[in-house]
DNA sequence: CGCCAGGCTTCTA
DNA sequence: TAGAAGCATGGC
C-alpha cells in the first residue's frame, strides 16, 4: 500500500512540459504513470492528475523539507504570468507554456550538465549523463545519485572514455576540480552578483556565457539570468527585437522558458 | 555522404 | 577584437 502526498489543486504548473522542456535532463517516464527521477540522494515518483499533483511514497514532511523548495512552489506563477501579459506579445506564449515551473537544481549537477549539453542535442545530454552517474554515481533505492564534484576530480579524461562525450570531457574533469579544490565555491556564488558569479563559472574551461547563464538560473537561484542560446537568438530577433520589456527583467529567466519552449514546440520559423 | 545539435576555445587577420 | 575554424559523437 502506497503512502502518498498529494498536492491539490496546484495551479499553473504542467509536470510533464516542466520536466521535459530542457532545463533537466533526468527525468523519465515512469512504467505505471507519471515521472521519476533522483534529485541529490533522493527518488522521486511524481504524477500529475488533472490539477493534483501525487508524490508518490513521501510523506508530508519529505515534501515540505525537500520538494517544496525543488518545485519551486514559493514562487506565486500566476502573479508572474498576469505581469508578463501586460505585453501582447506574451499572451498566447504563456497561454501554451505557462505550466512551466523554474526547478531549483543542484549547483554542481547543473553546471555539469550544461558542460554536457553545449553543441549538443537533448538525447544524447540524457544518454552522456546517465552514463555518468552509472558509471561514478552512487547506487540507491530506484538509480544512481549524479557523482559529485569530489568523486570526479580524482579522475583523469581518459577515464571518462565511457562516456561518449567528445571534447566535453576535459571541461568535466576542469569543472570537477575546480569545484572539488574550493577554487569555485558554488553555494558562495549564490550570494554574489550575477555579472560576479558569471564570471566566476566563466573561469572553468568550457564555460561561456551560455552554460554559465544556464547554471546560475537552473542551479544557483538566479531567476533574472537570461540564458541566449541559438533558439533564444531566433526568437528574441522575430519577436522581442528591441529586447524584453524592463518590467519583466527581474524574472528574466522564468520568461525566457517560456519563450523558449514556445519557440521550439511551435512554428515560430523566421 | 552531409548537416546539425540549449557553445566554447583557439587561431587568424 | 571580431570572425571563422575546429572540436567528438550520434541521429537523420
Amino acid at each position: 500500500m502506497e503512502n502518498n502526498f498529494i498536492l491539490k489543486s496546484v495551479k499553473d504548473f504542467d509536470l510533464a512540459i516542466t520536466l521535459d522542456c530542457g532545463q533537466a535532463f533526468r527525468w523519465k517516464e515512469h512504467p505505471k504513470g507519471g515521472f521519476e527521477g533522483i534529485v541529490g540522494d533522493r527518488y522521486l515518483h511524481i504524477e500529475q492528475k488533472s490539477n493534483d499533483i501525487i508524490f508518490h511514497n513521501i510523506c508530508e514532511k519529505e515534501y515540505k523539507t525537500f520538494w517544496h523548495n525543488y518545485f519551486d512552489f514559493d514562487r506565486d506563477y500566476g502573479e508572474i504570468i498576469k505581469k508578463a501579459c501586460l505585453d501582447e506579445r506574451l499572451v498566447p506564449i504563456t497561454k501554451d507554456c505557462g505550466g512551466i515551473r523554474l526547478l531549483r537544481q543542484q549547483p554542481w549537477e547543473t553546471l555539469c550538465s550544461f558542460i554536457i549539453s553545449q553543441n549538443n542535442n537533448i538525447p544524447r545530454i540524457k544518454g552522456i549523463i546517465e552514463r555518468l552517474c552509472t558509471g561514478f554515481g552512487e547506487k540507491i533505492e530506484g538509480g544512481y545519485t549524479f557523482p559529485s564534484a569530489e568523486k570526479l576530480a580524482g579522475l583523469e579524461v581518459e577515464n571518462l572514455a565511457e562516456l561518449r562525450s567528445g571534447f566535453r570531457a576535459k571541461y568535466i574533469i576542469d569543472a570537477a576540480r575546480k569545484c572539488a579544490n574550493g577554487e569555485v565555491d558554488l553555494e558562495k556564488i549564490k550570494e554574489f552578483s550575477l555579472d560576479d558569479a558569471r564570471e566566476m563559472l566563466m573561469r572553468i574551461k568550457g564555460v561561456g556565457p551560455k552554460v554559465a547563464d544556464c547554471t546560475l538560473l537552473f542551479g544557483l537561484g538566479f531567476i533574472e539570468a537570461f540564458p541566449m542560446d541559438v533558439w533564444m537568438k531566433r526568437a528574441m530577433e522575430k519577436l522581442f527585437k528591441d529586447g524584453l520589456p524592463e518590467n519583466l527583467k527581474d524574472c528574466g529567466g522564468i520568461i525566457q522558458q517560456y519563450i523558449f519552449h514556445y519557440a521550439r514546440t511551435t512554428n515560430l520559423q523566421v
